[in-house]
RNA sequence: GGGCCCGUAGCUUAGACUGGCUGGAGCGCUCGGCUGAUAACCGAGAGGUCAAGAGUUCAAAUCUCUUCGGGCCCA
């Protein structure tokens, strides 16, 4: 049974009617159920982590997500779609101190770790149920009543199994290195977790003297003055030529060594006069060269560390040519610095404490911050005398991805997951992998992987998975894989929370000495927790059955920042623990950025909130301009106006189905139930053309689905509802709709335009699930939910590119028909004789005929008459002209007369005779000959006539109207006035009406022959001509500059 | 500084892989029309150095190189 839908499409409502509806239906969990045997699709939800409210991007990333669920349920598969959330880790953690009003690690120890934590897991609790609730607003099905939530034991003890595997295959180690550190966070952090920009800092030219010759200096740079405390050595690279050289002002003088192509440069620093070199010493012979540590008074330490190369230059091909060619090296505050330390036997100076001061060993600096140190350290060089130039430089640099400090790097004992040895396997996985779009495997994260150093995985915090790393006093260590491991472990029970502080407390014997065995304080770098969604989410390895059911995942979607992100912490762990990707397909999608292209954020006030967007627009015009407006992979910059554009499509597609439903409504017409046979035998052929057009839709959708162009699959079936639906089919048909309630051809328009529309509901359901599921309940409803049904599958058989071809040459022809007529002023109302078209080609005609109806109705013309390519029709009028030039050269000065004789010729005659190969005059007995070339042919529109070109050929139209034509025309004229009127009285379309009217002699005598029609027309029972006219809605009318009075009365049956 | 992506009308974009007619749409703007889907619709018009420059070619928005601008990821 068809029901009207409501008369106007007012989004927020209709979605809060429908998401009731999918609540009190349980249509999301029906769904399921209904494709609980369809093949298995693991879908795995990229977490997102638990601060705040969500934005566009996170609103476009479920909104992906949700579509392409949708879409592989509706073909059938059994779609695994738990949502996840990323519940650990410092953000929330920074969120949580600022919340209580603490600031640093111990004020959390102070505190209370316990309080802490519950402080935590509430805060991302709520965080998680809010964000739900938005996810929910989008009208996203995911299993939200079962997400995976990474502080759960289960998921817990999923990364404890990983890093046991990677134990076992010795690819979890400790080490002490000199990694990236967070001063207010106390912590290290991984390359992921830092960010960078342009920041200014000191540029310093430091003198080094040479123990030898203290007149004479190295010349090293840097831009970390508070890293010269720790110098060790300083490098120079062996293949590079030096100079040692002396610059010159008056009164002054300075002797240094650095690479000889920096001379020129580094004099203009200083503005140095003149320089003289003096020796040229290669970077090999430089090797050895013993210098005074610059800061050797006020950092004591440094007279008291030893080693060959101590204070020594040593040799590195890492050595860039640029700056002073000599590199100052700390290798306590640099991975490349620490290297070289080791490979030299350098002590490795670390005096900075977690919070970035300087401890005792920094000496005259202890206590200082390092960065407010940088000042003092400079004045103190000035005062030496060892300050060549003393400047500021902007550049890149790493802050703490959370709470944006600048980073340090310290020399800390850390986990590592040695993913340097697994990577020739990530690699391959990653070429294996489906990535679109394509580059963003085969560049992006092949580069980024290539490039990956081992994983720093712990971290010197609370709120995060405990590393399952126990060890004795003897040195032995033991990874904990679940909870059975830890079984029998003092202060231990099942139901305990996994959480810092109280695991602690769980003390386990070591098997090799029988010493208590403590874990080690540090927690877990949350991008691990992330990295092992894919079978914790399956609890995994509690739960095996799972596990073979569904992993890896079939498909995965995230942003393009996730390169060094998600996508990568997955096929690191995943490689690691399970030796393959944990994912066959990925979809990489772009950012949201605001109107002028530039990211959003807090600090810019560019923010657009989601829930603002769907109350103005709903859910179904955000989904669908975010899904249509470019592809997945590029970056969207944020319009409202496209937003308001995709409301309007779906405002359209609302009146379609508008108009669709009342009429069938109202004649109780039953799609299910009627005879498709018979139907399809009366359909005409602007039928089977949408039919055709509706097939082609279906396969055209599905491929663009397939390949991840979702844009592209959204704008087809924006053109299929705009052009061929609403504008052109529903055009076509109107006249229909007016028939009996059992007129054949009424029954097979309605046929055909609930298939396209029924189709288009279904097509765009994965996209905008809230009107289509009020659409397909008004029109269809035997199931649930649109949502149940299946997705559409093209029968070639009914595509037709005849029917397509007739179809696209009639759209033309009236277009061309409608610009002539507003050229000429005569309205569509107003028929006209006929038609002549002239093909290029005979097989236009046979395109036209099968539709000539559809041309005669649209253009409203009365008759079509067709010229056959190579015949020229022959109403156009011949004009012959004279041509001078050629008839100068044969008669000379007979030549005005000649002229004058073939103007006063009919052009016809001419054409005629020269046909013949015969004309010719006699001027005074002279026999003149006309020649072709002397007559120049060319043809005109006769009055009343119009030319136009189409694509296959010409176009005349007459537009000589009759008295005939005339009458129509004011009986047409007067209908759609009344229409107006019904529809000012807000009269059903169903009810009758007596008119009285007042026209002119003229009108009523051309209405006469029309009253019949236009009383059927406008459901008149009654129509009247009187001079007065009275009724209950009374207008007057200019109708051709003429006065016409209509008044209507509603007949209310009783 | 490097890698990847992007740059077409005021805005959003098609066309680029595979070079070929006058670079096609939508929104907005101006003008006109239509009206039983009507907060819709139709037509016409204005609006383009296809980011800039160079090259290859009979022919470049399209291929190549350089530059500029934006995004992401890095050093």
């Amino acid at each position: 049974m068809i029901k009207q839908v409501q008369n106007n499409y007012s989004p927020p409502e209709l979605e809060k009617r429908v998401q009731q509806r999918w609540i009190e239906t349980d249509a999301y969990c029906k769904t399921k159920e209904l494709r609980a045997s369809g093949q298995d699709y693991y879908f795995v939800d990229g977490p997102p982590y638990t601060t705040g409210s969500i934005h566009l991007g996170t609103a476009l990333n479920k909104i992906i997500k949700d579509s392409i669920i949708r879409y592989r349920r509706m073909q059938n598969f059994n779609v695994r779609d738990q949502p996840g959330y990323d519940m650990h880790g410092l953000p929330i953690e920074v969120r949580v101190e600022k919340s209580i009003g603490i600031k640093s690690k111990k004020d959390i120890e102070d505190y209370g770790i316990d309080r802490f934590i519950a402080n935590c897991r509430d805060f991302a609790l709520s965080h998680q149920k809010m964000m739900t609730e938005q996810f929910k607003d989008l009208g996203v099905w995911m299993d939200w009543d079962n997400p995976y939530m990474t502080i759960e034991p289960t998921y817990i003890e999923a990364a404890w199994w990983t890093l046991k595997k990677a134990h076992e295959k010795g690819l979890l180690v400790s080490s002490n290195r000199v990694i990236s550190w967070c001063p207010r966070c106390e912590t290290a952090l991984a390359e992921a977790e830092i960010d960078y920009w342009e920041e200014r800092d000191p540029s310093i030219y430091v003198k080094f003297p040479l123990r030898n010759e203290p007149d004479v200096s190295l010349l090293i740079w840097t831009t970390t003055p508070w890293t010269l405390p720790a110098n060790m050595a300083v490098a120079a690279h062996p293949e590079y030529r030096y100079a040692k050289v002396r610059y010159n002002r008056e009164g002054d003088e300075d002797t240094i060594i650095l690479l000889e192509e920096l001379i020129e440069q580094i004099g203009q620093l200083e503005d140095w006069e003149s320089h003289e070199v003096l020796e040229i010493i290669e970077g090999t012979d430089l090797v050895g060269t013993e210098y005074i540590p610059p800061l050797e008074d006020e950092v004591p330490v440094q007279k008291n560390v030893s080693g060959e190369w101590v204070h020594h230059v040593v040799p590195s091909s890492t050595v860039e040519a640029d700056m002073t060619g000599l590199v100052h090296i700390a290798p306590g505050h640099g991975p490349e610095d620490f290297e070289i330390g080791k490979e030299f036997g350098l002590d490795v100076l670390c005096p900075i404490d977690e919070s970035g001061k300087f401890t005792a060993e920094g000496g005259r600096y202890e206590g200082m911050f390092v960065k407010k140190a940088d000042p003092v350290i400079i004045e103190d060089l000035c005062l030496k005398g060892l300050m060549f130039h003393d400047d500021s430089i902007d550049h890149r640099y790493g802050h703490c991805w959370r709470c944006r400090s600048g980073i340090l790097f310290r020399n800390t004992d850390q986990w590592y997951l040695k993913v340097t040895e697994v990577k020739d396997l990530m690699l391959s996985e990653i070429s294996r992998v489906k990535w679109t779009p394509e580059w963003a495997g085969s560049g992006r994260e092949y580069d980024w992987t290539a490039n990956a150093r081992d994983w720093c995985i712990s971290r010197q915090r609370y709120w995060g998975i405990p590393i399952p790393v126990w060890t004795c006093a003897n040195g032995h260590m033991k990874v904990i894989g679940s909870r059975d491991d830890l079984e029998g472990g003092e202060n231990y029970s099942p139901n305990m929370d996994l959480h810092r502080p109280w695991i602690d407390d769980v003390v386990l014997k070591c098997e090799h000495c029988d010493e208590d065995m403590k874990r080690i304080e540090d927690v877990l770098d949350v991008w691990f927790d992330a990295g092992v969604a894919s079978w914790a989410a399956l609890g995994y390895p509690r739960e095996k059955a799972e596990f073979e059911r569904w992993w890896p995942a079939k498909f995965i979607t995230e942003a393009h920042d996730q390169t060094r992100g998600w996508f990568y912490s997955q096929l690191g762990s995943s490689c690691v623990a399970l030796e393959r990707a944990p994912y066959d397909e990925v979809l990489v999608h772009g950012w949201m950025l605001d109107g002028k292209g530039l990211p959003m954020s807090k600090s810019k006030g560019n923010v657009i909130e989601p829930s603002e967007v769907m109350e103005e627009f709903g859910a179904d015009a955000l989904r669908f301009y975010l899904l249509r407006v470019s592809a997945p992979w590029e970056d969207v910059s944020f319009q409202i106006e496209g937003v308001r554009n995709a409301r309007r499509t779906l405002n359209i597609l609302w009146n379609v189905a508008s108009f669709a439903t009342m009429y069938m409504s109202i004649d109780g017409y039953d799609h299910l139930a009627s005879d498709r046979v018979l139907l399809k035998d009366v359909l005409r052929p602007e039928d089977r053309w949408l039919i055709s057009r509706v097939e082609g839709l279906k396969s055209k959708v599905s491929k663009n689905i397939e390949s991840c162009d979702l844009h592209r699959a959204c704008r087809i079936i924006e053109e299929f509802i705009l052009e061929d639906l609403s504008r052109w089919y529903v055009r076509l048909i109107r006249d229909r709709m007016w028939r009996e309630a059992n007129d054949l051809d009424k029954l097979a328009a309605y046929y055909t335009l609930y298939e396209g529309l029924m189709t288009a509901t279904k097509l765009l359901a994965p996209f905008c699930p809230h009107i289509t599921e009020e659409i397909y309940q008004a029109m269809d409803g035997s199931l649930d939910t649109v949502h149940m049904t299946d997705w559409p599958v093209s029968d070639n058989n009914l595509i037709s590119e005849d029917l397509e071809t007739s179809m696209s040459i009639m759209q033309e022809l009236v277009d061309e028909i409608t610009k002539e007529r507003q050229k000429k002023n005569v309205k569509l109302r107003w028929p006209l004789q006929r038609i002549i078209v002239s093909v290029d080609d005979a097989s236009t005609i046979d395109h036209i005929l099968p539709m000539r109806d559809v041309l005669l109705s649209q253009a409203n013309i009365k008759e079509i008459e067709f010229i056959s390519p190579g015949e020229e029709w022959d109403g156009l009028i011949l004009d012959a002209a004279p041509n001078l030039r050629a008839i100068g050269k044969a008669y000379r000065q007979l030549s005005t007369q000649v002229a004058d004789l073939l103007k006063s010729t009919s052009a016809q005659d001419i054409k005629d005779a020269l046909d013949r190969g015969d004309l010719s005059f006699d001027i005074d007995g002279k026999d003149i000959v006309i020649e072709p070339e002397m007559v120049s042919f060319s043809t005109s529109v006769p009055d009343n006539y119009a030319a136009a070109e189409f694509k296959h050929g010409d176009l005349f139209i007459d537009f000589n109207m009759t008295p005939e034509l005339r009458a129509e025309g004011f009986a047409r004229e007067i209908i759609r006035r009344i229409q107006q009127m019904r529809k000012d009285m807000e009269l059903d379309v169903e009810e009758n009406i007596r008119a009285e009217i007042n026209a002119s002699e003229d009108i009523e005598e051309n209405l006469r022959p029309w009253q019949d029609h236009i009383m059927k027309e406008v459901r008149a029972i009654e129509m009247r001509f009187i001079d007065n006219p009275q009724g209950e809605h009374k207008v007057e009318w200019d109708i051709e500059k003429q006065d016409v009075c209509i008044a209507l009365t509603s007949v209310r049956e009783s």
